[in-house]
DNA sequence: TTGAAAGCGCTACCAT
DNA sequence: ATGGTAGCGCTTTCAA
């Protein structure tokens, strides 16, 4: 039960356990049919490796461990398994965590996961026990999603680039009068840049903010959102497109939209922040910005490949956002 | 990184390595003033174990795996917090796989987790390549939610009966014609159960078959949904109560009947399978049945550690459904 | 009570 | 190309 070694595959195979190794690990020096050969027995014999003696013996094993944010699940649900997908295909182990960051670094640490992807938000620092629990931790952490520290490999997501970008594009198909709905960061700073640089129409109510999230209350949440919208849609200078700042605020206010008998995108276009299948299998398929799943997930498993390979890599790598167009913003005249 | 080890403690506490080690385990057989003194000196020398030499000789640790099963993720998401949450407090880990199955065991095994928890569906059967994995794993597998092996624990959830009690519960609150919406599965035979032995008032059309899933397209089921509920809404027999199958069928029809001035519980009254919080966080809170995600991770939990003493358990575990009272079912007269 | 020695499964380093 | 040997840090005999 269990314990099938590379001794025992060379037994079976009738060579040295160190060659069986080299096979195993593709080093070189070892005949091609023979390794093949090894291969196969191992295959035959179901071997798995013990990653405590590859750990003792400073030898990474190919897998990453990704903590989970408590913060709502759809989008990490699909990165995730976008993720997992990738690493699958790249012959990576993907373990999952939704701990609180310390207890996940100390549990992949534990079971010799050696590179631990956190998703944090922007301004998030480091505790003092946190970064106690790193210096303990032998792999390489990456950062993703907002926040620094040291000795942490950072992907930046520019989240204002990207509703820049947005307004940008709006402004291209023909719009002069954009809005935005959602909370006060980096992404309506980005609305509010893009409405000025672009000399688009602007008045204050462009600028819809929400206040209440999700977890207040679906009640809150969506009462604030009807409200404010309301007073937006009824104003005299009724925008022609809207920018969302997250698929929560899309789910609100298409079911508002529904309601009200605005059709999009004949009374209005709409672009909202989050590359996730749900908003593009809605009744209108939604245009999209944002960093996209794909992508992202291709960023992680390279930098995790740099690490494995002992690589140098540039400590911040920048992830570039992307517009997906889909049917909710056609030209205008 | 690394550094301090057993010797160098040793080597300072003058004494010799096994002693540290039984000294930092609290093994028997140390001179309790060596072991006061070996101990503090390894504080002072912020000594921090080898998991990985430490792994190498002892096998079990406390950790349980969860594989996601390839399905719409909100629940499992609920799930996963829930168990993550007992877990620490009884101190074990939780590392969650998205993989499939037999590369779950297998990732699962690598990293030593020692028992590994499974979400099926009803009528899965293990293929001879899982069953092969498995035979090799040699810790515990448990699975919940459907399916049968051999060598495996079975956490059973009776569907039905779930179904059956809301049937039951909404007979008591004085409705006489009660109509279920969803698939066609273990639910919706409950509810047929339900409404004979009940003797309820039973039209043909007071099953409401869905077809569609999520997945298809959000536009397809919602259609299909809106269509069939309007049928059933208009036809002389208007029920006075809703039972859906599923949080997604809750909020496809929570979406029509608004659009439609349909009010709960004023105009009917609604009671949705599956317990999680945002059908309870509704602007009319909904009664829910189904087992409760806090008991089912008791359940899960207190196997884990039936298994982790070595007690012997009931190799079937059924888990009780409960109802949850909430605004959506209020008696009638 | 203590410690010398063996061994967990693996890789690295030489020899051959 | 192959394999013997050493050693990673730890626990576990077992002899002193």
């Amino acid at each position: 039960m269990g314990g099938v070694t590379i001794k025992d595959i060379a037994y079976a195979a009738g060579v040295s356990h160190p060659t069986v190794s080299k096979a195993l690990n593709n080093a070189p020096g070892v005949n091609e049919e023979t390794k093949q050969r090894i291969l196969k027995i191992a295959k035959q014999m179901n071997y798995v490796p013990n990653m405590a003696a590859k750990r003792l013996v400073n030898k990474s094993n190919r897998s990453l461990g990704f903590v989970w944010p408590k913060a709502e699940g759809i989008f990490f649900y699909h990165l995730c398994n976008a993720l997992q997908e990738e690493a699958l295909r790249r012959q990576v182990n993907v373990l999952v965590s939704m701990s609180e960051p310390i207890t996940a670094l100390k549990t992949f640490r534990e079971h010799f996961i050696d590179f631990v992807l956190y998703w944090f938000f922007p301004n998030w620092t480091p505790s003092s026990d946190f970064i106690r629990e790193r210096e303990q931790y032998p792999g390489e952490v990456a950062i993703i999603g907002g926040g620094y520290m040291d000795h942490a490999a950072i992907i930046e997501i520019d989240r204002m680039q990207s509703i820049y970008n947005a307004v940008k594009y709006l402004a291209g198909q023909g719009h002069k009068r954009i809005a935005f709905i959602g909370e006060e960061t980096d992404k309506s700073n980005g609305f509010l840049k893009g409405s000025l640089e672009l000399k688009l129409e602007y008045h204050p109510d462009y600028f819809v903010k929400i206040s209440s999230t999700y977890y207040q209350g679906i009640q809150e949440n969506r009462r604030e959102l009807e409200q404010k919208f309301n007073n937006l849609w009824q104003s005299s200078n009724r925008p022609t497109a809207l920018i969302l700042d997250s698929q929560d605020t899309a789910f609100g206010l298409i079911n508002i939209l529904r309601e009200h008998n605005i059709s999009v995108p004949k009374d209005v276009s709409i672009i909202s922040y989050d590359d996730i299948p749900e908003l593009s299998i809605y009744e209108v398929p939604l245009t999209t910005c944002g960093p996209s799943i794909k992508e992202m997930v291709q960023i992680i498993l390279d930098l995790y490949d740099c690490y494995n390979n002992n690589e140098t890599w540039d400590n911040v790598r920048k992830i570039v956002s992307k517009i997906v167009v889909r049917d909710s913003t056609p030209a205008i005249h």
